[in-house]
RNA sequence: GCCGAUGUAGCUCAGUUGGUCAGAGCAGCUGAUUUGUAAUCAGCAGGUCGGGGGUUCGAAUCCCUCCAUCGGCUCCA
C-alpha cells in the first residue's frame, strides 16, 4: 500500500501501482469523468499512469490550467492523427497546447497545399476519430529506437528534436494509429473532446528560424462540452466587434490611405482631439515631474545615427537615406529621437547640480516595418512617441527609474488598464553579437533595472532575457488587445552606451568630467497603439475628460436650430465639445443612434429652455441631470472631469 | 519579407457553373415632415467590380502579375 496526499493534506491508502483515474473514481464517479490530468509530486502526468510510490497528487479538471493543457494536447495529436490519414506521408513539427487551444507545426509534401477550405474536412476526420474513444497510451523508449522510428518515417524534423534529447527521458504517445514523440500528458482518451473547431492556418517557421523551411500551422480550439464551443466563439465575435480598426472608422478617428501608403495613419479630426487630450494630459504630468519639453526636427543627418550605432545595425532595413541637390549629403527620417535630445544634451557644458535633466518630446519617428508585420494603428511605420530622455548621475539613477515607474502605474491607472504584465528585458547573455556596448556597461544597466523593480516591490514582472534593446536593458510595461495579443505600450530603457558615443558629461563636484547615465522612456509607448488599445479596451466608450465629443445637443424643433448652434459655440469656449443631433437641422449630419450612445451627455433644447438661456442636461445610462443655465452646464462638466481624474 | 485568405458604391454585403450582373440596405443629396430619443416619408445621385496584363464572340466571375488588407510566422531601435 502506498499513501497519497491530496491537496488539503488529507492521506489515504491505495494499492501500489494505483492510477489518477483510479484515485479519481475512488472519490466519485462524476469526478472521473472530469478529471483530466494529474500533478503527482508537482509532475504533470498521465491520468492513467501508474503511481508506485506515496506521492502527493492534485487532480485537474478543465478548469485548471494543466486539465485545459492536457485536453488541448491531446486535441493537437487527434488532429496530426487525423492530417496523418487525410494527408499520408506529412511530416511533423511540434504542435503544443497554447493560451487558447492548440496548434500543429505539419509538412504535408511539396506538392501538397493545406488551405482554410480543408479545415473542416480535418475537422470532420477528428470527431470521426473522437467517436473511436481511442486511448492516449505512454511509452518510455530509448533515443536509438525513437530515432529509427522517425527516421523510418522519415521525418527529419522528429529526428532533429530527439537527436537533442537525452537517452532515458524520451516517451512516446500513441493514440489510433498516430505516434509522437511527446513528454505528455494525455487524456486516459479521446473520449472527453466533444467539442472542435479548427480555427485558422498560418506559415510557421522551422523552430522560429527564418532561414530554415516554413511549415503549415493548424491552430484550433476544443473543449469537453458543445456549448462551451458556441460561448467562445462568441467571445471571439464579441472581441471583433471591440476591434480598433473597426471603431476607429465608425467612430471617425483615424484612417488609412492607399496612396498616402502603408502603415501612414491619417488622424481625423476626433482622433486628433482624443489624441490631443491624451497629450495634454500627460504633459501635465511631466511638468509636475520637472521634465521639460523639447522640439527636434523630423530628419537628421545620416552621421548621427551612424554615431548612435542604429545605421549599422537598422540601417539595410530602414526608409533610405533623402539626398540632398548637394553632392554626397545625406538625411534619414528619424527613427528615433534620442540622437537629437543627445545634442540638445550637449548644447551647453552640464554641472552635476543640473541633472537630471528630463527631455521630452513628442516626436515623431519613422520605421520600415516589414510589410506583413503593419497591424491597425497598433504596428504603424510613422507614429508619435510620448518620448522623454533623462540624463542623470550614475547616483541619481535608481531613484529617476523609480520615478518613470510612478509615473507609468499612474497612468495605467488613470486609463483603467488592470490587465498589463511588466517584463524586465535583458540580453541574451549567448548571442553578444547583438548589442552594443561593453560588458561592464550592461552589468550596471541590468542591475539598475531589476534593484529599482525591487524597490518598488513590484512582484509580478516577468524577467526575459534576449528581448533587450541592442543599446540596453528595458522595463517593459504590456497590454492585450481584444482578442488577447499582447502590445508593449509603456517602456523604460536604461543606456550607458549613446552617452559614450555622444561623449556626454558633466562636470562633478570633484571639478572633473564625468558620464552621465540616460534613460529613455515612454509611458503610452506610442499615441498610435495607446490610442488603439485604449479603443479596445473602452469599447470606444471613453472617460469623459478623453472623448472627443462629450455632449449631443438635441433641438426638439428646427425652430431651436439657431439656440442650439448657440449653445455649441458657447461650450467651446470651455474646451467642451458638442454635436448637434440632426434631425432638425437642416445642414449636417444626422446622429446615428449606436454612436449617439457613445456621447456621454444629452442636451435637450426647446421653447422653455430657449427662453430661459438653459439646457435640459441628460446623463447616458444616468437620467435627468435637471435644467441648468450654460455657464451652469459648463462648470458641472468640468468639475465631472476634474473629480474624474481626482479620484484616480 | 514568408505562408494562407480576402479585395464589388463612404459603410455592411448580394451577385449560382463566364452571357441585361453592375444590385440592396445604411450613410449622402433634394423635397416633405418638426417629433423630448434604437431607424419619418418620397425622390435623386454614387462603382474602369483593388491596378495592370491575358484567355474568350463575351470576364466582377477563369489565368498571370502587381498593390492593399486580414490571420499567423519572422521582425519590432
Amino acid at each position: 500500500m502506498i499513501n497519497i496526499t491530496f491537496p488539503d493534506g488529507t492521506i489515504r491508502e491505495y494499492e501500489e501501482g494505483v492510477s489518477g483515474l483510479d484515485i479519481a473514481r475512488s472519490l466519485s464517479n462524476s469526478l472521473a469523468r472530469m478529471v483530466l490530468s494529474i500533478n503527482v509530486n508537482d509532475e504533470l502526468w498521465d491520468l492513467t499512469r501508474p503511481i508506485n510510490q506515496d506521492a502527493a497528487i492534485k487532480l485537474n479538471k478543465w478548469e485548471d490550467e494543466e486539465g485545459k493543457h492536457a485536453f488541448w494536447h491531446s486535441s493537437a495529436h487527434l488532429m496530426a492523427e487525423a492530417i496523418e490519414l487525410l494527408y499520408p506521408g506529412t511530416k511533423f513539427g511540434i504542435g503544443p497546447a497554447i493560451e487558447n487551444g492548440f496548434y500543429y507545426d505539419v509538412d504535408p509534401g511539396d506538392d501538397v497545399v493545406i488551405t482554410d477550405g480543408d479545415l473542416p474536412k480535418i475537422e470532420k476526420k477528428m470527431k470521426e476519430l473522437v467517436s473511436q474513444k481511442n486511448s492516449y497510451q505512454r511509452e518510455e523508449v530509448s533515443k536509438e529506437e525513437a530515432l529509427k522510428f522517425f527516421d523510418n518515417k522519415g521525418d527529419q524534423y522528429k529526428t532533429e528534436l530527439i537527436s537533442e534529447l537525452e537517452d532515458g527521458t524520451i516517451s512516446f504517445y500513441r493514440q489510433g494509429s498516430f505516434t509522437d514523440l511527446c513528454r505528455g500528458p494525455h487524456l486516459a482518451d479521446t473520449s472527453p473532446i466533444k467539442a472542435i473547431k479548427l480555427l485558422s492556418l498560418a506559415g510557421a517557421y522551422w523552430r522560429g528560424d527564418e532561414t530554415r523551411k516554413q511549415l503549415t500551422r493548424i491552430y484550433g480550439v476544443s473543449f469537453p462540452k458543445a456549448k462551451m464551443l458556441e460561448e467562445h466563439l462568441e467571445l471571439l465575435e464579441q472581441a471583433k466587434l471591440r476591434d480598433h480598426r473597426k471603431l476607429g472608422r465608425e467612430l471617425e478617428l483615424f484612417t488609412f490611405s492607399q496612396r498616402v501608403g502603408p502603415g501612414l495613419p491619417l488622424w481625423l479630426p476626433k482622433g486628433a482631439e482624443l489624441r490631443e487630450r491624451l497629450e495634454n494630459f500627460l504633459k501635465k504630468v511631466q511638468r509636475a515631474h520637472g521634465y521639460e519639453p523639447v522640439i527636434t526636427p523630423h530628419i537628421g543627418q545620416k552621421e548621427l545615427w551612424e554615431t548612435s550605432g542604429h545605421y549599422a545595425k537598422y540601417g539595410k532595413d530602414s526608409f533610405q537615406p533623402i539626398n540632398t541637390p548637394q553632392e554626397g549629403e545625406e538625411f534619414l527620417l528619424k527613427p528615433m529621437n534620442c540622437p537629437h535630445h543627445c545634442e540638445i544634451y550637449k548644447f551647453k557644458p552640464r554641472s552635476y547640480r543640473d541633472l537630471p535633466v528630463r527631455l521630452a518630446e513628442f516626436g515623431t519617428v519613422y520605421r520600415y516595418e516589414q510589410s506583413g508585420e503593419l497591424h491597425g494603428l497598433t504596428r504603424v511605420r510613422g507614429f508619435t512617441q510620448d518620448d522623454a530622455h533623462i540624463f542623470c548621475r550614475p547616483d541619481q539613477l535608481k531613484d529617476e527609474f523609480m520615478k518613470v515607474i510612478d509615473i507609468i502605474l499612474y497612468i495605467f491607472k488613470t486609463l483603467d488598464f488592470k490587465d498589463f504584465v511588466t517584463q524586465i528585458s535583458l540580453r541574451d547573455p549567448e548571442d553578444s553579437e547583438k548589442y552594443i556596448g561593453t560588458d561592464e556597461n550592461w552589468e550596471k544597466a541590468e542591475t539598475a533595472i531589476l534593484e529599482a523593480v525591487k524597490a518598488k516591490g513590484m512582484e509580478s514582472v516577468v524577467v526575459e532575457y534576449g528581448e533587450a534593446a541592442f543599446y540596453g536593458p528595458k522595463l517593459d510595461f504590456i497590454v492585450r488587445d481584444a482578442l488577447g495579443r499582447k502590445w508593449q505600450l509603456g517602456t523604460i530603457q536604461v543606456d550607458y552606451n549613446l552617452p559614450e558615443r555622444f561623449e556626454l558629461e558633466y562636470i562633478g563636484a570633484d571639478n572633473q568630467k564625468h558620464q552621465p547615465v540616460m534613460i529613455h522612456r515612454a509611458p503610452f509607448g506610442s499615441m498610435e497603439r495607446f490610442v488603439a488599445v485604449l479603443i479596445e479596451h473602452t469599447a470606444g466608450k471613453f472617460p469623459l475628460w478623453l472623448t472627443p465629443d462629450q455632449a449631443v445637443i438635441l433641438p426638439i424643433s428646427e425652430k431651436y436650430h439657431d439656440y442650439a448652434e448657440k449653445v455649441s459655440e458657447f461650450l467651446k469656449n470651455y474646451d467642451i465639445r458638442t454635436l448637434i443631433d440632426g434631425r432638425s437641422e437642416k445642414i449636417g449630419k444626422k446622429i446615428r443612434d449606436n454612436e449617439l450612445k457613445r456621447i456621454p451627455y444629452l442636451l435637450i433644447i426647446g421653447e422653455k429652455e430657449q427662453e430661459s438661456n438653459t439646457v435640459s442636461v441628460r446623463r447616458q445610462g444616468e437620467g435627468d441631470k435637471g435644467v441648468m443655465n450654460l455657464e451652469e452646464f459648463a462648470a458641472f462638466l468640468q468639475n465631472e472631469v476634474e473629480s474624474q481624474l481626482e479620484s484616480i
